[in-house]
DNA sequence: TGAGTATATCGAAATATTGCTATATTATAG
DNA sequence: CTATAATATAGCAATATTTCGATATACTCA
């Protein structure tokens, strides 16, 4: 079948490409470090000098899982002197955040297995 | 400093364990197939065959992205006869793709620019 | 048991991401 | 202009993911 095109706002996608963006968004959201950093942005915008240090990690590492989330779109940067001043760009991040939570939440009530498992899944090589 | 520990649920773990945990999660739904999979599960738990034709790919294909979910728990597989039908484990899944499409609408919103903005942020190598 | 259907997994090549080190870039002060 | 501070990026090896074809498993029926 030819591929199908999806309206929206106006603009038109093939299908699939809009998933495509989606999934696109959550790989920025795929990282430990990129998570933390949003965790701590949702409680006010912070330089890179100062979430270096709230994170303990290499200045460069920093910038770089910035510029995965800036280039996301997820957040936003802007100069103040010498420093870049980030923030999230859209409050409602820091509401997906509360829903994954609440998920990952659930998830470690389910199973009386707790993390085990989830440590176990969690090895790719098994 | 030595590492942090957080408590929670009677559960104490590394700082940033957690952390990783979530972007396992995040990570497993990163994917186009993977998501346009739980757009289709958010309306009704689904056989792998059904989802096969509603995605037309091949069947390798949806149960390798099927087993990505299932390994991170976010749907659920039952045997019924010769067919598996999965199902989504956790409903609040379809509100965290609610959220996630609200935050895309109002990045497309935001600029003029609209996906040109994202596409060119999405090559790598510019 | 043997054939057939529905799923699952393996293995390897192609691609993408990560972390690290070194080096650019940009703004400020002197 | 020079030095310095704060960020950003390039390049590369290590690791992880994705895809696709082939094969394996599991269940049903005759």
């Amino acid at each position: 079948m030819p591929p199908q095109r999806v309206e929206r706002r106006g603009e038109s996608f093939a299908a699939g490409e809009l998933q495509t963006f989606k999934a696109q968004f959550f790989r920025a959201l795929a990282h430990p470090v990129r998570i933390r950093m949003l965790e701590i942005l949702v409680r006010g915008g912070r330089t890179v000098q100062e979430l270096q240090q709230e994170l303990a990690l290499d200045q460069p590492i920093v910038s770089q899982q910035l510029a995965v989330l800036r280039n996301q779109g997820i957040v936003s940067a802007q100069k103040e002197g010498l420093s870049v001043r980030y923030a999230l760009r859209d409050p409602l991040v820091g509401g997906l955040l509360d829903v994954a939570r609440r998920i990952f939440d659930n998830r470690l009530g389910d199973s009386q297995g707790l993390l085990r498992e989830l440590r176990r899944e969690g090895r790719r090589g098994q």
